[in-house]
RNA sequence: UGGGGUGUCGCCAAGUUGGUAAGGCACAAGGUUUUGAUCCUUGCAUGCGCAGGUUCGAGUCCUGCCACCCCAGCCA
């Protein structure tokens, strides 16, 4: 994995690990899982458990399975296996084995019947809203089902019924029997056998009985061999369960699950069920929309790999809530690019310069190196024309000595180019800018002009030799640091200018783009291509993140 | 008023068996600079949810509080 040099951070659950291999514990290897379920893209929380779960399993010299916990047909797809597969290769993991939760559901199957056979199971033919009922509450106790104490014979004949399709959907289940006392609702005697006549997409219509979460997870990673079975900290009630399964099965490999907080980013959500909301309601463009902090969304937003690694591995692994400043992952990536990117100049709001002393067909090449620090990088050409573009920011008819751009009568750098002077401001009958004329000074290429000092350096691009082009800018969806809300309510926090599109004009040595390549527009951020909208005719460019900009911080003030 | 967790700088997060609070991001001030970028330097918790206690010494041990998160799917 290219340059990452640095290993994971110290944290508990490599704390644990370093233990285990120490005591020579499953013989002293790791062996991890990431088990995603394929109902949705994978989004920056699952990159940290992707990192956690593979990074460490490396770092240890053990293996990571891949197994989509894949349980429940009627929201999974193939398209989404697919996805995740992606983007967990794009993130830049090697899997050791692809698994299937539903490559188990023959021994499942049989595991079931032998709890039956133990007394530790049993058919409920209580519907979804009476076993509500018997459950109890936080805090009250539950009620043994009236079919609880069916007999080993009854129940194995049910169970086979249920699996050849004599029932209906929902109206027998297979339940543990635990404990309906138990002030861990988990363990008042939870279903594990649900019927759905529904076929899937890996064992097509072989089967109408799946079994629940609780009982394939931690059987999938014993019958694995998964030493060490991370997941977030919403399943730590489901910790007893995990191993109450395991024990009564009497199952010879006993992997130890160890929960973490999950990631939550500021200003964006977390959660594969709201994803899907905005992408069903067509208030982002898909699950792939730069905005969104999926890793399809980060991908096509210009977010590299290696910036999402650094961020996880930054923000480290604890149990505690978090939620992570946006400012964390835009380090990350400025960092990446900063060093990565090839700088280029665009101009997103063009304001047409006119140079008054040079020839109308005089196109003068310029030399202009890729990379400020990087020779290695390259140099690429600029053509110097009597029309060009610049920023209209960048541009001000009056202006203190701090404004280190064009002022009218004044004199600025162009970048890689000569120092020009503002003369006359051409506007319409709106007291709007149409255009400036300016004059060079030919002694300026690449050195000082004499006993004047130039205000500063501003971008451009020829008029006549540029492309143009559309560059969108982004800001969070929504405009609260933590939209944690019902379905209903958190429409009214998305940001309405989340999205912002100029028409704009980038340099010609652009026209060589090609997606999955990052730039930095000098001066304003890093851009890339968009790998959906883009074409050769027509360019499409998405901010990835400006540049640090202290001149906004100081302009505000 | 059930069970399970978590509380160290604005946001993350290190803190082995108690020995006198890492680092990153952000922020601030300087320096370099044909990107107001990068880079470099410096600063940034007498205090670790609160209150007591033990101890020569406590973020680390004890007691009691408080706050926040998760759990009542035939979802994962």
């Amino acid at each position: 994995m290219d340059d990452d040099r640095e290993n994971y951070p110290v944290n508990f659950i490599r704390h644990i690990m370093e233990r285990d291999v120490a005591s020579s514990k499953n013989g002293g290897s790791i062996v991890t899982r990431f088990p995603p379920e394929p109902n949705g893209f994978l989004h920056i929380g699952h990159a940290k458990a992707i990192c956690l779960s593979f990074g460490l399993a490396k770092e240890f010299g053990g293996k990571t399975n891949l197994r989509f916990d894949d349980t429940n047909p009627l929201k999974e797809s193939v398209e989404f296996v697919n996805a995740i597969k992606a983007d967990i290769s794009w993130l830049g993991f090697e899997w050791d084995e692809e698994r299937y939760a539903s490559d188990y559901f023959d021994e499942l199957y049989d595991l079931a019947e032998s709890l039956i056979k133990n007394k530790k199971a049993y058919v409920d033919s209580l519907d979804a809203k009476d076993i509500r009922k018997y459950r109890g509450t936080l805090t009250e106790v539950g009620r043994d089902s009236p079919f609880r104490d069916r007999s080993i014979e009854e129940n194995l004949l049910l169970f086979r019924r249920m699996k050849a399709g004599e029932f209906a959907d929902g109206e027998q289940v297979l339940r543990l029997k635990i404990d309906m006392a138990s002030p861990n609702m988990n363990m008042r005697d939870p279903t594990i056998y649900r019927i759905r006549h529904a076929s899937h997409h890996q064992t097509g219509d072989k089967w109408c009985i799946y079994p629940l979460y609780d009982y394939t997870h931690c059987l999938s990673d014993s019958l694995e061999g998964i030493t060490h079975s991370l997941c977030d900290l919403s399943f730590e009630d489901h910790r007893p369960l995990y191993d109450w399964v395991l024990d009564e099965l009497c199952m010879v490999s006993h992997p130890q699950q160890i929960e973490f907080s999950r990631l939550n980013l500021q200003y964006t959500l977390m959660s594969k069920r709201k994803i899907k909301q905005l992408v069903d309601l067509s208030i982002v463009d898909g699950w792939d929309d730069p905005r969104l902090p999926t890793i399809a969304g980060l991908r096509r937003r210009g977010y590299t790999p290696r910036s999402i690694r650094d961020f996880c591995r930054r923000i480290g692994v604890t149990k505690s809530d978090n939620n992570v400043e946006l400012a964390v992952l835009e380090s990350c990536i400025r960092n990446d690019l900063d060093r990565n990117a090839p700088r280029v100049m665009g101009i997103m709001n063009p304001l047409k310069i006119v140079i008054k002393n040079l020839p109308k067909d005089c196109v003068e090449v310029l030399d202009a190196p890729n990379h400020p620090k990087d020779e290695m990088m390259g140099h690429r050409k600029l053509h110097f024309t009597r029309e060009i573009f610049i920023d209209r920011d960048d541009f001000r008819e009056e202006a203190n000595r701090k404004y280190k751009r064009l002022v009218a009568g004044a004199e600025v750098r162009l970048r890689y180019g000569y120092v020009i002077r503002a003369e006359e401001v051409i506007k319409d009958n709106n007291d709007h800018i149409l255009e400036l004329r300016c004059t060079y000074d030919p002694d300026t290429l690449g050195k000082n002009p004499e006993g004047r000092k130039v205000r500063g350096v501003i971008h451009w691009v020829s008029a006549t030799e540029g492309l143009k082009a559309q560059i969108r800018l982004f800001e969070p969806l929504f405009n609260i640091d933590n939209p944690d809300l019902s379905e209903v309510d958190n429409l009214g926090v998305v940001n309405p200018d989340s999205i912002k599109v100029y028409e704009g004009v980038v340099e010609e040595s652009l026209s060589a783009a090609v997606i999955g390549q990052s730039f930095q527009f000098e001066r304003e951020g890093y851009f890339c291509i968009d790998s959906k909208l883009s074409a050769p005719e027509k360019l499409v460019f998405n901010r990835v993140v400006s540049l640090r900009d202290s001149w906004a911080k100081i302009e505000k003030n």
